[in-house]
RNA sequence: GCUCCUAUAGUGUAGUCCGGUUAAGCAUUUUGGCUUCUCAAGCCAAAGACUCGGGUUCAAAUCCCGAUGGGAGCACCA
């Protein structure tokens, strides 16, 4: 072993590391390590006086069986093992607030609970988190199915929290009857005061009695935000969170799906935690900022003597340079620096898919950022490498020209020419007239030299006898491939126009980017007419590009 | 201010719970090479990290203490 060791590190090897390998893979030499390590001492340095060839020789002849190369270590696959999870007994949930469009990090909470229904053969939940009537509208929910259908993940049960009102309700006044939960009607900014200074307010005071009957006028009489209804939890609980919590509140306005058929609505924290109980969730992955609220979830579900899910956390998912809430896209759209929600330099999903990005990409970079708490700003050129993998097998490639200069070609013998679609996999061919007058790219031109050949790719060689506003050049018959720069080019007579949109990074150091969307006229194709709206293609030595309609196209990347 | 979370190459992570079997693995990025009628893809190679300071131990990325950086919570939003 210690020969071994030697051999791989250039000759050389030490005594602590031998012994750690000794120590790791025979624990019974544990309680022995005085006497090994002077043995392995002596073996060590008598290893290290042979030479690099000497130590070969030995190990030639009396351990051939160490050569052989090492195995890898094996990367796990997907997500860490959960702990208390049974084959086929694990529920987990994704519980949107439909207050909005969704966007990556929605993408991340849905994916990592989905995955992990799917691990354990278990059952996934779609909850729309509802409880707010004032942010929630119909149409953020609908736009939330449509993202996570696109996606690609399934459920076996969708359903709205406001399914469950008369749950809660019940569940509130078991907690009032045992003096768990009292009514507040204590003022909005007292309550937060006495929050930081950890002092109960003489409402906490009232007797069971007396907070039934003003439950009763939260329900008729108070208005909203002359009452509340708190948990008991700890006014002088480090943990803010258990700070006398609140459960209801009233809410008049009227709600996406049940309108005004009730004023009293639950909080978010006592919501999830009877639905995850009601709903047999056994794992509920929440990102980070609901760390705290762990401590709460459990002491309300506690109080009512209902079973309590095993609880995870993730870190919230931002790409560098692009805002993901609204607060920071609702101002950019009402200065019109983005067009909308689908704007192609947000984060949303409906912007990821118009630039290009496929599915399957987002769900592998999702699992390859694991379940880390640290916090994770991800650079976009992770995500592009994953989906590149995805679209080079089946984008159509064509040639695309920008700042377009003329080159006409003399003695052109051939007046159409076959060029395949993709250059391994058979996408079939494409059918291109020509005439001799082409348009090539500007920055190939300059590059080019009169005198010198050049290659138009699928076509033929050229010799350029003429530099300047417009080339010119004669064709090469059976000109040679190698050697020649090759570039791409477009028949000025079928040449169509598009434009190419290049969404960039939208803040640079917290400054919004002024030239974050690039746009370039170019010649394609007319094969381009042909293609589907949403395809995907690859313009030859520029990227792949997205299809947005006939004429305009949107950069994917590199 | 108080409380909690977090820290591994340029970037994202694995390993940390349970110290040694790995002088830290993978992906991405960058660079070089091969292949190629694309500057794509594919293949090969190189480069590059345990935040800092103490302690425990034969042995610390891993355990303990402290410092520093980053994030979150202290809403009748979720």
């Amino acid at each position: 072993m210690t020969l071994q060791n030697a051999f791989e590190h250039e000759g050389e090897t030490r005594d602590k590391i031998i012994l750690g390998k000794i120590l790791g893979t025979k624990p019974e030499f544990r309680t022995k390590v005085k006497e090994i390590s002077i043995e392995i001492s002596e073996i060590v340095s008598s290893v290290n006086k042979l030479s690099i060839d000497e130590q070969k020789k030995e190990i030639d002849e009396n351990f051939p069986e160490i050569l052989a190369p090492k195995e890898k270590i094996k990367e796990r696959e997907g997500l860490p093992e959960l702990k208390n999870a049974q084959q086929g007994n694990v529920i987990t949930r994704f519980p949107p607030e439909p207050n909005g469009y969704p966007h990556i990090g929605h993408a991340k909470a849905a994916i990592i609970n989905s995955e992990y229904a799917k691990m354990y053969g278990g059952k996934f939940i779609l909850r729309m988190d509802d409880t707010n009537p004032e942010a929630e509208r119909m149409e953020y929910h609908a736009a939330i199915k449509v993202g996570l259908e696109w996606l690609g993940i399934e459920f076996d049960i969708v359903k709205s929290t406001s399914d469950d009102m008369e749950v809660f309700y019940e569940k509130g006044m078991e907690l009032i009857n045992s003096e768990k939960a009292y009514v507040c009607k204590c003022k909005r900014d007292e309550i937060s005061k006495n929050r930081r200074e950890r002092k109960s307010c003489k409402c906490s005071k009232e007797d069971v009695d007396k907070n039934i009957s003003n439950w009763g006028k939260m329900e008729t009489k108070f208005k909203p935000g002359e009452a509340v209804v708190r948990f008991r939890g700890d006014m002088k609980a480090d943990n803010a969170v258990m700070r006398d919590p609140v459960l209801f509140r009233i809410i008049e306005g009227k709600h996406y799906t049940v309108g005004e058929k009730y004023r009293i609505w639950p909080s978010y924290d006592f919501a999830v935690a009877i639905e995850d109980s009601i709903d047999g969730i056994t794992h509920a992955f929440r990102s980070k900022e609901f760390e705290l609220r762990e401590e709460l979830t459990e002491a309300i579900l506690d109080s009512l003597n209902m079973r309590k899910p095993q609880q995870g956390f993730f870190s919230r998912l931002e790409f560098k340079g692009m805002p993901i809430s609204k607060r920071i896209i609702k101002p950019l759209i009402e200065d019109r620096k983005v067009s909308w929600y689908d704007d192609p330099r947000l984060p949303t999903l409906e912007a990821l898919k118009k630039r290009g990005i496929k599915p399957e990409a987002i769900r592998k970079f999702i699992m390859s950022l694991g379940l880390t708490k640290a916090n994770t700003l991800a650079p976009f050129d992770s995500l592009e490498a994953f989906n590149r993998k995805f679209v080079d097998e089946n984008s159509i490639r064509l040639y695309m020209v920008s700042n377009p200069k003329k080159l006409s070609v003399k003695n052109l013998s051939i007046t159409a020419v076959e060029i395949s679609n993709h250059p391994i996999n058979d996408m079939g061919k494409r059918k291109i007239d020509v005439d001799g007058n082409f348009y090539i790219s500007g920055e190939d031109a300059q590059n080019i030299k009169e005198g010198e050949q050049i290659r138009l790719l699928g076509l033929g060689n050229i010799l350029i006898t003429k530099q300047g506003e417009e080339m010119e050049g004669e064709y090469v018959k059976d000109g040679d491939i190698k050697g020649v720069s090759k570039i791409q080019w477009v028949s000025q007579k079928t040449a169509h126009q598009i434009k190419i949109i290049i969404p960039k990074i939208l803040f640079i150091d917290e400054k919004f980017n002024e030239d974050s969307l690039e746009e370039m006229n170019v010649y394609c194709e007319p094969h381009y007419l042909q293609l589907k709206e949403g395809e995907e293609i690859q313009f030859i030595r520029f990227g792949y590009c997205r299809k947005d309609s006939q004429n305009q196209a949107i950069f994917t990347h590199k």
